[in-house]
DNA sequence: TTCATTTTTGACAATTCTGTGACAATTCAA
DNA sequence: TTGAATTGTCACAGAATTGTCAAAAATGAA
């Protein structure tokens, strides 16, 4: 996942980047045209792209918001010549992560790329605040409540229920949970699953034994309702 | 400094952005009257303004206006009713950071306001004296105390608590110090904050060995409360 | 330059979290 | 109703993270 797709019509520009990005371990791809550098994104899915604003065929203004529109959020730093402050707000209005003004230092940019991923790798959803019954969660202070006594609960149990919640009133697979939130990187068993699940039950559930919300779907997996 | 004021005469627009404000962990504020919302930011200082034009009194441009006019430059976002170009240029060469037509959805505004406040991040933190528990920081003077005894800090040290204080009552992880204290140029290791907590524990909290103020949340990061 | 201070790193200890397997309980299907 | 499969439950080992200290490296002033 560090595929880095750069759309960029300066061949001096996209080869310096690409050199300093292969050695920094990413996998650059260069593309110099505006609508097919937008394709491309799309086929191979980069884990970041660097969006040059004036290309041929398809500006990097209208790539940032078509993508966008389109559902993906690739993490996306736009570079530009000009300096202005309107195109980077402009820019940051389209949804771009970050902005870099050319020329540019390239440990800057290799900097930034690093702070990008890095913020990406932490956000997943857009709540941090979810009620349910007598339970309260916040996931930017990391607080919960069950009526007012605190609860305390592990970074992957946020995890597990922000995920429970996205997908409140369906079904959710071990498999489901393994992928999304334990990741690629990890394989536990599906065991594991039921022991977080348990874990859950007795801080959520007025009656663990009994849940009302995080229900068990017999050789399916769980479902949580609010 | 997450205090947001809300300038707005229709109760029905109004409640509705706190309750969405609240959800988001700002701390809203209403005044549906022009004058007293002009004399309100002046007092409170707000850390954005939410502002409509059609006002009893003062209307929003002439409050954004003299806000300017008085020196000061709390990020407005106006909202209007009209959807006429005029009005945009208008609202924006008064010194709005941002302008929303009505109806707007409420995700959008969200949106606007974080990245308003993320745009102005850079600029703002315009505290420079904070007091906590029997501690005194003044970031102006580099003066500290902690009951009658001064406490020796350094720079960085100054810097952290600043971030941190910010951010009060929200979880800071090592990497947003990284990004924000630290900056583009360097990279120390995220041994080094913890470091640097240890540090700060000593001199702030009355046993460091059982913070109160500067909490650890196990893989995550670190949380300031007041 | 030297010296004092600040910043960073690395090592090790202490703590917390995760994953696993065993066994019990439950569910399903025939 | 019975047996196989699935899920509930528990306790423990080892992984991973954090606390702590001391020493090395960097910085800045005299």
């Amino acid at each position: 996942m560090n595929k880095i797709l750069i759309i960029e019509d300066d061949p001096a520009v996209s080869k310096g980047l690409e050199i300093s990005l292969k050695n920094e371990n990413y996998e650059p791809l260069i593309e110099n045209d505006g609508e097919k550098g937008f394709q491309t994104a799309l086929k191979i899915r980069p884990g970041l792209i660097l969006l040059d604003i004036m290309l041929p065929n398809k500006n990097g203004f209208d790539i940032c918001r078509d993508l966008r529109l389109s559902g993906h959020n690739f993490p996306i730093i736009m570079l530009s010549a000009k300096a202005e402050e309107a195109d980077k707000v402009i820019g940051f209005e389209l949804g771009a992560d970050d902005y870099v003004t050319k020329p540019f230092s390239v440990k800057e940019l290799m900097a930034r790329i690093k702070a990008v991923l890095r913020r990406r790798s932490v956000i997943v959803s857009d709540f941090d605040k979810y009620e349910f019954d007598d339970v309260t969660l916040d996931f930017s202070k990391l607080e919960a409540k069950k009526g007012n006594k605190k609860i305390d609960m592990s970074l992957k149990e946020y995890e597990i229920m922000k995920y429970f919640i996205s997908k409140e009133g369906l079904i959710v697979t071990r498999n489901d949970l393994l992928d999304e939130v334990w990741g690629y990187e990890n394989f536990p068993t599906t065991r594991t699953v039921d022991n977080y699940i348990l874990a859950l039950r007795k801080k959520i559930e007025t009656n663990h034994s009994r849940p009302k919300h995080l229900l068990t779907f017999h050789s399916a997996g769980y479902k949580f309702v609010k």
